[in-house]
DNA sequence: TCGAAAAGTGGGAAATTGTGGGAGAAAGTG
DNA sequence: CACTTTCTCCCACAATTTCCCACTTTTCGA
């Protein structure tokens, strides 16, 4: 499972470096190909195959629902493959960058199957506002969340 | 169960020895392996079975749900793998530090299948106003600790 | 109460990782 | 077709991490 935080730098030519604890298994995975898209406030980047699945799943939804054709439409349309260079880095394009409000400084999240990766200013501001959020704010909590123990 | 509180240092490098009593259960456990994550205000330092079972549970729920999916965001976002070294310390890095508040001085509790990690000022702070509280506030109590004698 | 062993702490230095930037190749544009 | 922009492939330096050794403090047994 992918996880952990990296505080990274975007070069001014948009490369980002993979931190290297991940790059064995990204390489052995996929052969460190990856594809990258947009989602509400962030990037998402997963291992190729990883992606696939997903979008298949993404496209056997029916797209008579225009919020599903949506969904469709701007994360297929953004996906994006990635390479990693000899030094374990990404070239972000443009556009996915711009669409994430991403600066010089970046934060990366593993989230299991995929990456987040989010402009630092922007992160920092949503957990923030997350821990300082009333606990029993969130009334409509799963099912499955009451029983989850720490 | 893992249990008892340490008042520790983190070196100027983000180091923090163990305490011995614990080393040979966590080296036995899980060779040494733990993972890190953040809570509310302070560091959740899990063996790494332990983490493993509680990860599957919270990715185990829907993500459509934005309680769900952010705390899966933050806990997962942050869970870094930790080893530790021939001198029985580990590198708390500087993500997780800057996100609890981590100085210099450290408290780790024991607690149970985890310990947490605060920092001092921080702890005791909020241990003092757990004290004062009036024991009456928290009213909705669950059911099992209706139950549950000293 | 002393001495030895263990635990806790600090820091140097090599190895690894992260970052920046040059220059040629490729692609897009008028 | 000439020109600009973007992409790749390098190399070089900076920062971080890791490994090691040394010193101080505490614990425990004789």
């Amino acid at each position: 499972m992918i996880r952990g935080a990296s505080k990274i730098a975007l070069d001014t030519k948009g490369r980002m470096a993979i931190p290297s604890r991940y790059r064995d298994a990204l390489t052995s995975r996929s052969g460190g190909k990856l594809v990258a898209t947009v989602d509400r406030e962030c990037l998402l980047i997963y291992p190729e195959p990883d992606w696939e699945e997903f979008e298949r799943n993404l496209m056997a939804v029916p797209n008579v629902n225009p919020v599903a054709r949506r969904l469709q439409q701007i994360m297929m349309g953004y996906a994006t493959d990635l390479r990693m260079d000899a030094h374990g880095r990404v070239l972000i394009p443009k556009e996915l960058r711009d669409v994430a409000g991403l600066g010089r400084r970046a934060m990366l999240l593993g989230q299991g199957n995929k990456f987040e990766l989010w402009d630092e200013d922007r992160w920092n501001a949503k957990r923030d506002e997350w821990f300082a959020a009333d606990p029993g704010e969130g009334l409509d909590l799963p099912a499955e969340l009451g029983t989850l123990t720490f």
